[in-house]
RNA sequence: GGGACCGUAGCUCAACGGUUAGAGCAGGGGACUCAUAAUCCCUUGGUUGCAGGUUCGAAUCCUGCCGGUCCUACCA
């Protein structure tokens, strides 16, 4: 077999936060593939970097009065150490804001220049005059076009879900300085994508690099109708490269992100003496992207018409991830389901997470659940109790004599392993660690009941037996040394304890064909520790926000007692002063739930019946769904803007709005007046 | 509304159109005491979501329905 050279990357972090448990699904699966590589003896480099451009950083450093240079140093910090804790192997981790990205920048630009991709258009973009830039989306906030939701985002409503572009927004309000946003227009620069549709309708859907359903997903969104082109400048201030023919204009975020791919390799290349163009601009190379299905289209459409146009090596395939929820549910920081990779390291054992992950992940985009319990099952049962006991069972008994010289009869069962092992590659290699698990744990499985019935404990009695129980041990040690080989990709540090129990480090796949004999074995000590339920419980509870923990009763209420975090008001900052006139506009009300009945067609609503008292009786959707049940609701107190005007919806007219805080979806919480308020009477 | 995928034991999942649909975990019974309350043996558990169709033969292929997830659009 001739060594492939493989070039693999994984999603680039970005450098404004810490690396958590659904990042680690991509870098733990990319991970495996890589060692997987290299234990096939290809050569495979694994290239990663921080992503660390764009308006975020740029906010943040200002708030926080730093350089963006000291958050992006901090942030690589972390999340390499957060990496190396759990074994994941960069040949390279480096950072988009580096020169060698810089000239690659420039001379791919300079390539889509040349191919007359580039074009100018004026954009009108809301400024923020106190803060001297131009506003991303999500740094704007107003009244919502559309159903006249107030405080939501530049882009969309999360009340009404209409898209719209920031300029839309009634009473738009920058959530920077409080200042009143002015519309500027200011010219960008567009890639143009339309004459790139015959090359990617090409690529996307015959050159095999991606899964089907993702080639059928930008068939029917993208490829069916004109490419739009895509906005690669951001006038200053911008946190990012300049861009060299454009002065005052920088390069959007995602311009420069998978560039950082190369620039990444770059940097490998100049440490280790090898040839850039060799990993890039070389037919024979593979170059394989690891990412999740948020970005999909970065990779998948813009990337490939820019390594294209630029003459670099097209990806030989996009592996493409689902999105991590734990319990069924999406990842939530007050559930304290949100973990962080560091907080997992102080509670558990990252060979854990990366099994676990392997064996739930498949070559497919579905979404991977981490359910907490069969988590501790599978750990426990699978690692400690088939894979590790083995090892643990045994070891102490072949400690005098060492292993065999010669391999004994073992009824088949390491023969069986070794024709296993193609079918367990060929899982690897196409993603499908799910699959591979499940036949090692076969394999485990029928490793116990030979030791079982060989019952080393017994022979050990006897001297006589000595020859005996130097065979069976021989055989369970070897089987387990199988196992652990066909686990190394997973379970890097199992393959290297096996290797110091037998005294023969575990380098290659092809060792598991070939039984170990003659060597020494020494004292074994415990490989992996079982999962306690309640290390779970406390790295979950670790998780939680600090927030109001219930105070003891008798202490009197200070400021500082409840620690209450400053997120919320810093993510959705007070609106604009009002005078009490304004106040008195808005009219609030005490009102009964009477009625409260499911909306099958809706996602989010419910659709309320409430009594202001006497007839008063209005019909109100609320967006409540996902947190509360109807049955739950009905009798209660809530508080509603009774002036609102009436909206027609889709399901029925809606006379209201209950007032409720939360981040929407299943955080919301409606508001309760204390108990004496009457249906009816109105909030002063 | 459009699209993709899925539905098999209590749970997680297997099963080239071909014996009686199988594993692991959990449950029940027993054994062992080398091993981290680990392990081994036996065992309960299924109308393969439902209804049709194709076929000598369907979990598998086709159609419809029901239910779920994701994407996308719309609606407040």
């Amino acid at each position: 077999m001739t060594p492939r050279r493989i070039l693999v990357t994984a999603a680039l972090p970005y450098a404004n936060g810490p690396i958590h448990i659904g990042h680690l699904v991509e870098y733990i699966q990319t991970d495996i593939w890589v060692r997987f590589q290299k234990l096939q003896g290809h050569r495979c480099i694994f290239i990663c970097a921080d992503d660390t451009h764009g308006t975020a950083i740029m906010i943040r450093a200002r708030q926080e009065g730093r350089t963006e240079e000291e958050i992006i140093a901090e942030s690589k910090t972390a999340h390499e150490n957060d990496f190396r804790h759990f074994d994941i192997e960069f040949s390279h981790y480096g950072s988009t804001n580096c020169p060698e990205n810089k000239e690659l920048c420039d001379k791919i630009w300079a390539s889509l220049r040349q191919a007359g991709l580039v074009i100018e258009e004026d954009v009108s973009q809301l400024f923020d005059p106190q803060a001297g830039v131009f506003l991303a989306d999500r740094f704007v906030k107003g009244t919502c076009p559309n159903c006249k939701a107030p405080n939501q985002y530049g882009d969309n409503c999360d009340k009404c879900g209409a898209t719209y572009t920031p300029a839309d927004l009634i009473d738009p309000v920058s959530t920077l300085s409080g200042a009143t946003p002015e519309i500027r227009s200011a010219k960008h620069l567009f890639v143009q994508l339309e004459p790139l549709r015959e090359f990617l309708t090409h690529w996307t859907q015959t050159s095999g690099a991606l899964q089907t359903e993702v080639a059928n997903y930008l068939k029917g969104h993208f490829l069916g109708k004109e490419l739009r082109n895509w906005d690669v400048s951001r006038p200053a201030p911008y946190f990012g490269f300049e861009i060299p023919d454009a002065p005052g204009n920088y390069w959007y975020v995602w311009f420069d992100a998978p560039i950082g791919y190369v620039a990444s390799t770059a940097q490998w290349c100049k440490l280790n003496n090898e040839k850039l163009d060799d990993w890039w601009r070389n037919g024979e190379t593979e170059i394989h992207h690891f990412i999740g299905k948020d970005i999909t289209y970065f990779h998948t459409l813009f990337w490939p018409g820019m390594l294209k146009t630029a003459g670099y090596n097209l990806p030989k395939q996009v592996h493409i991830h689902g999105f991590l929820t734990v319990g069924g549910e999406k990842m939530s920081k007050s559930k304290g389901t949100f973990v962080k990779a560091a907080t997992y390291l102080n509670h558990l054992d990252p060979a854990f997470l990366r099994y676990y992950y392997a064996s739930k992940l498949g070559p497919r985009l579905d979404d991977l659940d981490l359910n907490l319990e069969e988590f501790v099952d599978k750990v426990n049962a699978d690692l400690v109790g088939k894979v590790v006991n083995l090892a643990s069972r045994t070891a102490k008994f072949a400690q005098a004599s060492g292993l065999s010289a010669q391999y004994p009869d073992d009824q088949g069962l390491f023969a069986a392993g070794v024709e296993a092992g193609a079918e367990i590659a060929a899982a690897y290699e196409g993603g499908d660690y799910a699959k591979a698990m499940r036949i090692i744990m076969e394999l485990a499985d029928r490793a116990n009941p030979y030791v079982e019935h060989a019952q080393p404990w017994v022979l050990n009695k006897d001297p006589n037996n000595a020859v005996r129980l130097q065979e069976v041990c021989t055989v369970a040690l070897n089987l387990f040394r199988q196992l652990a080989i066909y686990l190394a990709p997973v379970l890097p540090k199992l393959a290297k304890q096996c290797g110091e129990l037998l005294n023969d480090p575990i380098t290659s796949w092809n060792q598991a064909k070939q039984p170990l004999l003659g060597t020494k074995v020494s004292t074994f000590t415990h490989m992996m520790q079982r999962v306690k339920k309640e290390d779970i419980e406390k790295m979950i509870e670790e998780s939680k926000p600090a927030e109001t923990t219930e105070p003891a009763a008798a202490t009197p209420a200070t400021g500082s007692q409840w620690n209450d975090s400053g997120e919320p008001l810093q993510k959705e900052p007070l609106a604009e002063t009002c005078t009490i006139d304004d106040f008195v506009k808005v009219d609030l009300r005490v009102a009964r739930i009477i009625a409260a009945d499911e909306v099958p067609e809706a996602r989010k609503l419910l659709k309320l019946t409430v009594s202001m008292g006497g007839d008063a009786v209005r019909t109100v959707f609320a967006g409540i769904k996902a947190a509360y049940k109807p049955e739950d609701l009905v009798g209660r107190l809530v508080i509603i803007v009774a002036n609102l005007q009436p909206r027609q919806m889709k399901f029925g007219l809606s006379e209201g709005m209950v007032a409720a805080a939360g981040e929407g979806g299943a955080e919301v919480y409606l508001l309760s007046p204390d108990s004496g308020a009457k249906p009816g009477q109105r909030v002063h």
